[in-house]
DNA sequence: GCGCGAAATCTAAGCGCTTAACATTCGCCC
DNA sequence: GGGCGAATGTTAAGCGCTTAGATTTCGCGC
């Protein structure tokens, strides 16, 4: 690995001044064409790779689009490297991977590199500062990055936040209709299903999550049913998943439905259900929210409200840089459709196999 | 959006100067506490942000380490933002996609930030440049870099290659057992199944797909039943893969069972076999490779050799943190190991359902 | 009160590239 | 041949941070 060539090599090689050559680089027509072809055999020559720190440095600005996640999923273990990955416990990819995957792919598009960060654990105010520093603009998952961060990092640069609400000046975020595709769920467990005994898994502390059990509640009230309180649990938290099914067995009150607010909660009540020896859709129902592929892999498939995650990726991306380019209110859009996927934990028939 | 603050102001505002200020932010230590405390509450006051692009010209390391892939899934048109995914043509994740998932995870533990390039059509010279222009050491696919760009990456920064070969000094490459896997299941095919008209579909471009086939070859040689020879398909173009269906249709000359060497490519066949009318497994026993989601959201599930996905994107971690790190000979390892996994369009009955 | 080594700070020289401002060259026209 | 504007090049001043090496400050023992 010889020592990397530089600006100055490439001029001293091509006989030329660096200027010269940065602009051989990056104006090639303010470059006679002899020059440029002498620049760049020279730079061929000697491996030239150009430094983006200082590229970035001099221009002020880096090129590159931040997303910034927590991962509900947790790592493997240290040592597990050489473990074959388990095809049974697939949980990948949740609802961050394919958010990330659309944003992976108008990052591309748009000619932006994208640079990858995160916690599982607390995030930690300079983990969040270290990617923003790298970047023209940072895309966060709600909850990712605390206010704090939040706040000392949108003075910097634009930052669009994922699921949640504004909370702080000059953070955009993404509108999903959460509370519509909620309702349209419940809908059909009312009618379709005729349940009446609901109850509804998750949490409240994010504002899509509130949307969501506002679209459950309002939806029984409409339909003269009572609303069950919300028994807790974390999406990837499964004790807590299972501590809740317990608690329902015990009280002897197992609702008909089961409502969770995200698919992994749902997954996770499916699997301490079925640990208790009971059935799913049999003797309960179960209802997930967010579309992920291991849903899909339930057999039967889990019913759910699919988020359009890639698209969801691909607005953020279209936020960022247009604000960067300086359109003004380029992060005001549509709130973007989730939609009912019937599958067959409501209780409704497999469809038919091929 | 006030102005970014920079190392000046946090020393001026805390009376210090700048070199305390860096030293308070890096090697707290070799600052008195009283004075750490005034650095912070001032960074703090100013919403400083420490700009990566400085730190790392003066460093002359980022901290980062880059992934550079080619995306087989073709890139959505730029103007279905607002599309629902459909979630009947759900190919996402594929084999690179879970790569990058390990990639991540380890970068994460290790306290790389991770930078993502990529191309879908060829891989254009000043692509690569630039992600390597941002990152410590390089991940790629195989096939994802040009030999050209390849050496002269490679001059500069460490680089492991995914599924290849060594074919530039200083490349590193992550071995997995693709002829054993192969062998196992091409073994399966022919002891539990009794096939013995195969035919091949895939191609012979790089050294993992050679090693894919020569495991098939070698199997069939044992088993003293002819080998076919390589029907051309490319994975992620469909197209291809019908046609190759189509051929054997036309020639009047199905085999009992379709080898592919890639999940992608068994999927496109099975699709375009369902097209034609035939039934998989009935008329067609179909094999793919690589362990795909898709695969196994299949009906039935397909029959596969499962590669460790995560794993591989693990190591390549790994393997370019301690070569960085100074660790000699950083990059030998085992082959990684395949499976086999079995599904149904190989003919075996699909497990006992819940 | 003085002298010393250790601890804490500061000074200043880059890191490699961009770009405004200035200097040359060229091609053309009169 | 001289003059001019356009096309090319060059000079040099940063961009914000790290880090040797110089300098100052401190804590102590005598």
């Amino acid at each position: 690995m010889a020592r990397k060539a530089t600006l100055y090599d490439v001029a001293e090689l091509a006989g030329v001044s660096i200027a010269t050559v940065s602009f051989a680089f990056t104006k090639p027509d303010r470059v006679k064409s002899d020059t440029l072809a002498a620049v760049m055999a020279a730079a061929d020559q000697l491996g030239y790779v150009p430094s983006a720190a200082a590229r970035g440095l001099a221009r002020g600005r880096t090129g590159a689009i931040g997303l910034y996640a927590f991962d509900y999923l947790l790592d493997s273990d240290a040592t597990d490297e050489q473990a074959t990955d388990m095809p049974t416990a697939r949980l990948f990819p949740l609802y961050a991977d394919e958010v990330q995957r659309g944003v992976q792919v108008e990052c591309r598009r748009r000619g932006y590199a994208l640079m990858i960060g995160g916690t599982r654990a607390a995030p930690h105010l300079s983990q969040v500062i270290d990617v923003a520093g790298r970047v023209d603009g940072l895309i966060a998952f709600a909850g990712a990055v605390g206010e704090t961060a939040l706040k000392q990092v949108s003075g910097r640069i634009p930052v669009v936040e994922l699921g949640g609400e504004v909370r702080v000046d000059g953070v955009r975020t993404i509108y999903v209709d959460n509370r519509q595709g909620m309702a349209d769920l419940t809908s059909h467990l009312v009618t379709v299903h005729g349940h009446r005994r609901f109850g509804y898994l998750g949490e409240l502390g994010t504002p899509e999550f509130r949307q969501r059990f506002d679209g459950f509640t309002a939806t029984l009230r409409d339909a003269g049913l009572p609303v069950p309180p919300v028994t807790r649990s974390h999406p990837g938290d499964d004790p807590t998943a299972a501590a809740a099914v317990r608690g329902f067995l015990e009280r002897g009150d197992l609702p008909d439905v089961l409502v969770c607010d995200t698919d992994q909660s749902a997954l996770a009540a499916i699997d301490a259900l079925r640990a208790e020896g009971l059935t799913v859709p049999g003797d309960v129902a179960v209802t997930g929210f967010d579309g992920i592929v291991a849903g899909e892999l339930l057999s039967p498939a889990l019913t759910t409200v699919r988020q359009p995650m890639e698209a969801i990726g691909r607005l953020a991306v279209r936020i960022l840089v247009d604000t960067l380019a300086g359109v003004p209110d380029a992060h005001v859009h549509e709130p973007l459709r989730s939609v009912l996927v019937v599958g067959g934990t409501c209780g409704c028939p497999p469809p038919a196999g091929t």
